[in-house]
DNA sequence: GAGTTTGAAACT
DNA sequence: CAGTTTCAAACTC
């Protein structure tokens, strides 16, 4: 599966291909003095490790078929049930060399580490129990996993757990063979349950490197292990083109500490996404802190943003930087967390990092903890805003709950390599999922899980205890024909109509923005769940033709020019671009250079433009009157009710039919008909007896108004 | 709602 | 790359 094909690491971004921006150790390659002989000899030479401090008192091989006394089972079973965690190949080796201290590093190895390098193109940062990354072609998915201190009992095959100075250190190696992950912990002044006061701020070194295949490294920066107090890792400068997570943990007051490196690699040898974790062992739960890196490519990206991870029952947003786009995806209650990264600088470019996430179980203590900042190298994309998203709960082995029908992840857990999907042009929003393979990735569409939210959100709601469902802000949409993002959030889409075109093509807009079809009146639609591995072929097919072709066609202009811009310009001949047929102007911008329109209208002194744009505004504001009124009135009608209901017995605020009762009404119309009577006694004109019963009809109205103010009944005298 | 027009996407 | 066809949305009646 060509997850990233060679050609498009050129594209990665400066940040990530950039060692020099890399923290990395300086020290040299020391191998492992005591790399004990279970390692399995991998069939490509060991790619050479970095470490820090190799002060081995124990080097534990980490291969599947290690003795089972080097195994561990510290994984519980919240983690080893994740298909991210299971190891498929057992050639893949880690050696777990703690430090002889406490306070010395640990480093996991190559069981072949004697022409360690430090010539990684990426770093992953770690730090206080989060995760970073940024490999040259790799994502990150955070993993949070709580579970109760008594699932620490299923062994995982080819996991290493090591305590050193009181603190587990677990290793799960997955992957192909050959691959190696050097896991490196920092110092740390305390022990754990000694953990009183701040964790040393100095950022330690938590590296993963792979080994063998491929000659790309992948060290990890570990600011801070998480300590079982609470403890704040400050960042280096060095790591501002790291992500990095400055985790605040406040889980438990003492208690081991576990990493946890899985690898998991796909059937052709590249690697799928390794997964760093950490495991936090409280005094009554398990708090599980891991990433999953996913091999990708990406456009250089050049802001760094920060993103506030919190507990699994956190539900605040990510408070990243005005363009955010990191969209925080997240279910309450289920394993999984995700989080949508899109790395596009014009707004093109998406790619997913998927939190994973599993709450704690119902015999545990609530997680309160966990709040982590993560500052991520992500480039900006104009006018993003986010939205809390609620995917559909996951189940432990990464496949989505089905809640409703065919909730199916769109592409096949099982690798389909000749459909893969550009990642950096996949349609926008399209989130990776853990599939329910081991590399399985789910190819999402954009939207889709709004899409579950909407239809599932309430149950969702219920079962995981929110407590107001109307919090959830409106998720960032990527600007759709040239419409704001608020407009393209606020206005639902339109339904398709495609007949032919089996809602694969980019005839459809639903398939051409990434979504699935929902509540389309569309006919023999394969853009559904249903037939995910026609749509990714279609999505191949598109991208085959275009590779921009789910990318935003409405972009930034030169400078000087327009801000928007149609990418590819119209090509009208009619319309006078004046029309929606106009792809122009139907984004509310103007044709420009790049437009090939023939009489076109649409330009900025155009009287016919100026016209036309007139009335639309007109139109507008007609419509938003109607809408305000209509709010308006449905919001008095409302407060009427919400007003009337407590008046009624409570004799405050009292409205007009509580007073105008039928006896007042019947006292009324006496009045008016003897004034008509004395009218007709003095032989009065009619004008004159009509004047009269007015008259008498406001006196009346008076003293019925005098007289609502006062708690009794009102009398009414003629 | 049916039919027409239009231009992007797809195809050759 | 240009010409043609297909397609679905926009538009008109």
């Amino acid at each position: 599966m060509d997850v990233v094909s060679p050609e498009l690491n050129i594209l990665l971004p400066d940040e990530i291909m950039d060692t020099e921006a890399i923290v990395m150790d300086d020290d040299p390659p020391a191998e492992s003095p005591t790399a004990s002989g279970q390692s399995q000899p991998s069939d490509d030479a060991p790619i050479p490790m970095e470490t820090d401090v190799l002060a081995v008192p124990e080097i534990v091989s980490l291969c599947s078929d290690a003795t089972p006394t080097q195994r561990t089972q510290a994984l519980t079973t919240s983690i080893t049930t994740d298909s991210t965690l299971c190891s498929t190949t057992s050639a893949t080796q880690l050696l777990l060399t703690p430090s002889i201290a406490s306070s010395s590093p640990l480093t996991l190895r190559p069981a072949t580490a004697s022409t360690l390098t430090s010539t990684s193109p990426g770093v992953v940062s770690l730090t206080s129990g989060g995760l970073q990354k940024l490999s040259a072609n790799h994502q990150i998915i955070l993993n949070k996993v709580a579970s109760s201190p008594g699932a620490d009992t299923t062994r995982s095959p080819g996991t290493t757990t090591i305590t050193p100075g009181g603190q587990k250190f677990m290793v799960t190696a997955i992957g192909k063979s050959g691959q190696s992950i050097v896991l490196q912990l920092p110092h740390t002044g305390s022990k754990p349950g000694s953990g009183q006061g701040e964790a040393k701020a100095h950022p330690q070194h938590f590296k993963v490197l792979t080994i063998g295949g491929r000659t790309d490294l992948k060290p990890v920066m570990v600011g801070q292990a998480v300590s079982s107090a609470s403890q704040v890792s400050t960042l280096q400068a060095q790591q501002l083109k790291t992500v990095q997570i400055a985790k605040k943990t406040q889980v438990s007051s003492a208690g081991p500490i576990k990493f946890i490196i899985t690898k998991a690699v796909n059937n052709k040898g590249l690697t799928a996404q390794t997964s760093v974790s950490n495991v936090i062992t409280g005094n009554h739960h398990h708090v599980f802190v891991s990433c999953v890196i996913i091999e990708r490519t990406a456009r250089p990206m050049k802001p760094v943003q920060t993103v506030t991870v919190g507990g699994p029952q956190f539900k605040t947003i990510f408070p990243l930087s005005t363009s955010s786009n990191v969209q925080q995806i997240q279910v309450p209650g289920s394993r999984f967390h995700y989080v949508r990264l899109v790395t596009a600088t014009t707004g093109s470019t998406f790619t997913i990092v998927c939190f994973h996430m599993t709450s704690l179980p119902s015999t545990a203590k609530p997680m309160v903890v966990n709040t982590a900042q993560v500052r991520m190298s992500v480039p900006i994309i104009p006018a993003q805003t986010m939205k809390q998203v609620v995917p559909k709960p996951l189940t432990s082995s990464g496949q989505l709950l089905t809640t409703q029908t065919q909730q199916r992840l769109i592409m096949p857990a099982t690798p389909l390599p000749q459909i893969q999907p550009n990642l950096t042009n996949l349609p926008p929003g399209t989130v990776l999922a853990p599939g329910s393979g081991n590399m399985g990735y789910a190819v999402l569409p954009a939207h889709y899980v709004t899409q579950l939210q909407q239809s599932a959100y309430v149950t969702l709601a219920s079962s995981s205890g929110f407590p107001n469902p109307t919090g959830i802000q409106t998720q960032a949409r990527l600007p759709l024909n040239g419409l704001s993002t608020s407009d393209a959030a606020s206005r639902p889409r339109k339904p398709c109509n495609c007949n032919k075109s089996q809602c694969l093509k980019l005839y459809c807009d639903c398939f051409a923005n990434g979504e699935f079809c929902q509540n389309c009146n569309c006919t023999n639609c394969f853009n559904n769940l249903e037939h995910e591995t026609e749509r990714a072929k279609a999505i191949k097919a598109c991208l085959d033709r275009n590779p921009e072709a789910f990318k935003p066609k409405i972009g930034k202009g030169k400078e000087g020019e327009s801000d928007r811009r149609h990418s590819k310009g119209c090509n009208c001949k009619r319309s006078g671009c004046l029309k929606n047929y106009c792809e122009c102007y139907e984004a509310k911008i103007m044709c420009s250079s790049t437009c090939k329109c023939v009489g076109c209208k649409n330009f900025e002194e155009s009287p016919e433009r100026k016209t036309l744009m007139h009335l639309a505004d007109a139109a507008e504001v007609r419509v938003q009157q109607q809408t305000a009124a209509k709010t308006k009135l449905s919001s008095q009608i409302s407060d009427l009710f919400t007003r009337t209901t407590p008046s009624i017995t409570s004799g405050g605020g009292r409205m007009p039919f509580t007073f105008v009762t039928k006896e007042v009404a019947e006292a009324t119309c006496e009045c008016l008909l003897e004034q008509a009577e004395q009218a007709e006694l003095i032989q009065q004109p009619q004008a004159t007896a009509e004047r009269m019963i007015l008259e008498e009809f406001g006196r009346c109205l008076m003293r019925i108004i005098s007289s609502a103010g006062k708690t009794d009944c009102p009398s009414i005298n003629c």
